[in-house]
DNA sequence: ACAAGGATCCTCT
DNA sequence: GAGGATCCTTGTT
């Protein structure tokens, strides 16, 4: 079943939370997400932090539609816009399992194997094949790029976002990368502790 | 295990 | 003209 823009136009955080363990899937590709990061408004890490621009214009339009950029020339970066059209939040895909097309997607990887497969960003945008032509493609309509529901995650771990350095010391440091514990399909699994254990 | 550096190009100042 | 929400290879501990 395919997750309704309701459930992207939330809070970043929750939808970042409740993401965790639903699938996205391309053709004959089905992948698992694992682990994900927040962009959240008043964000001096979001990309939308200096206001409207051309390649963040995905971000500001309607729920529920994907936001692909090029990182450092090379990588492909999917992300998936949340809150109400207008804020310019959205939660960067981090790292998935394969759930189907295993093939299909070593063949993009270079033929890798085990978790170096698909733990980071630009590999799973490899591994579903998209690139920036993506951008505001909607992931709730049947064809293309779609996002499935699935069972809730039960643990989550959660952890300061990567590659940020740019950004103030308050948003380099907040907790908003999260990921499903106990699962080798994390990068990065040391900056990470149980997210029960930040409430007080 | 970990560190360093190159690849590569679009976007914004 | 600089730098980036990264990945991979190579070299060192």
């Amino acid at each position: 079943m395919l997750l309704e823009p309701d459930f992207y136009a939330r809070g970043t955080l929750e939808v970042a939370r409740d993401l965790l363990g639903k699938l996205l899937a391309r053709d004959e590709v089905v992948l698992r997400i694992t682990e994900v990061e927040a962009y959240r408004r008043h964000d001096s890490a979001n990309h939308c932090r200096a206001g409207r621009t051309e390649r963040n214009a995905p971000m500001w339009g309607p729920p529920g539609r994907a936001y692909v950029y090029l990182c450092y020339g090379i990588h492909h970066l999917l992300n998936l816009v949340t809150e109400p059209e207008g804020t310019g939040t959205a939660v960067l895909i981090r790292a998935c399992e394969v759930v189907e097309g295993l093939d299909t997607v070593r063949a993009r990887r270079r033929g890798l194997r085990g978790p170096a497969l698909l733990t980071g960003p630009g590999k799973v945008g490899a591994a579903l094949g998209v690139d920036t032509s993506w951008s505001h493609h909607p992931v709730w309509q049947p064809g293309g790029l779609m996002c499935h529901d699935a069972p809730p995650v039960e643990a989550v771990l959660s952890g300061p976002r990567v590659g940020v350095d740019y950004a103030t010391a308050e948003d380099r440091e907040a907790p908003w990368r999260l990921a499903i514990a106990g699962t080798p399909w994390v990068s990065q699994r040391r900056s990470l502790v149980p997210l029960e254990s930040r409430h007080r």
